[in-house]
DNA sequence: AAAAAATATTGAACGTGTTCATTTTTTGAG
DNA sequence: CTCAAAAAATGAACACGTTCAATATTTTTT
């Protein structure tokens, strides 16, 4: 059993998690402030800090339990055995949209990922840049599974096609 | 010849955007605050924002003088009409790297990639844009070229090929 | 040349992210 | 139970981009 101390530790935290998520998403990045974050959670806003490292972290938060979604959703793809590539392949890229946007706007995307390009050394960026390689390596994955069925020439690589891929629908996302 | 007014103006926008230019360089973008520049270039921070709607903007100027060299230089390697696909491509974005890298550094870029990306709606991004799309047509213009004399088969779409590999070589930047 | 209008400059004030010295709470030893 | 040490919370202070009402300069009109 958790101590009083973790126990109001992990429930801050939760409940910063909770009001951030709830204001990004209701007034945007930008016009959600610390502070109102802070007291939603009905926390101080030197407490905030004590939780996280900065806003651009509280948003990679918010953006990581999502894509752990988008991922699992991707996985369900694969798993189908689809027997066309461009089909799958659209599905797979499809799905990632649908999902990514139920939860995050897309201008919380946009943050982040502006984030991770304009500040590439912080904690948040490396976190962000570790989540975007996997959705990258499920491309790939996608690629390895219809070419292990004979859906994809023998002699493609697959690695550097799903990396170039991802590439693309990332910028075309921007 | 121009009045007492515009002559003082130019010669304003010509000394903040010299500022601007060395300090950005100097100490790089976050640490070159507008009240530093200002007073380099001998004017108070409200005259600042009179030139340069903001900080982003000021930076976007001094992105732009750099790509208009970047492309120029582009515009000679397609002109030397080489006949190996990959020996051009290597050259032409060799030549991207090397050129942008020598007035801006690559913390720059990032930050002006960082703010078109966060803030699509802003005319800084538009001009980015703008300049980004110019050297993707760039490269799908080389494709065209080779495509001309019989160096890349008559099937292939250049121009998706062209911003395929435009859309890569920013990735792998960023 | 004087007055009026148009334009430009200025710096103090504001907003918001972030820091940090101080205070409060929790823990564990005696 | 008491108290000292450790951990956490707090909010006032700070930094810097940006705005804006007041002031100064230039141009136009009379």
């Amino acid at each position: 059993m958790l101590g009083l101390r973790a126990q109001k530790k992990a429930d801050k935290n939760r409940r910063i998690l909770e009001a951030a998520t709830t204001l990004f998403h209701k007034v945007g990045y930008d016009a959600a402030r610390i502070e109102d974050i802070a007291e939603m959670a009905g926390v101080s806003v030197g407490t905030f800090y004590n939780y996280y490292k900065n806003k651009g972290d509280m948003l990679m938060a918010t953006v990581s339990m999502e894509v752990e979604e988008v991922l699992a959703a991707g996985n369900g793809i694969i798993a189908q055995n689809h027997d066309d590539v461009g089909a799958a392949l659209a599905e797979l890229i499809g799905t990632y949209y649908a999902h990514s946007l139920t939860y995050l706007s897309k201008e919380m995307w946009r943050t982040a990922m502006s984030l991770s390009i304009g500040q590439p050394e912080t904690p948040f960026s490396k976190r962000y840049t570790a989540l975007d390689y996997r959705l990258s390596e499920q491309v790939r994955d996608l690629f390895a599974a219809l070419q292990a069925r004979g859906i994809i020439r023998q002699d493609v690589d697959c690695d550097a096609m799903g990396e170039l891929i991802f590439n693309n629908v990332n910028m075309m996302f921007i």
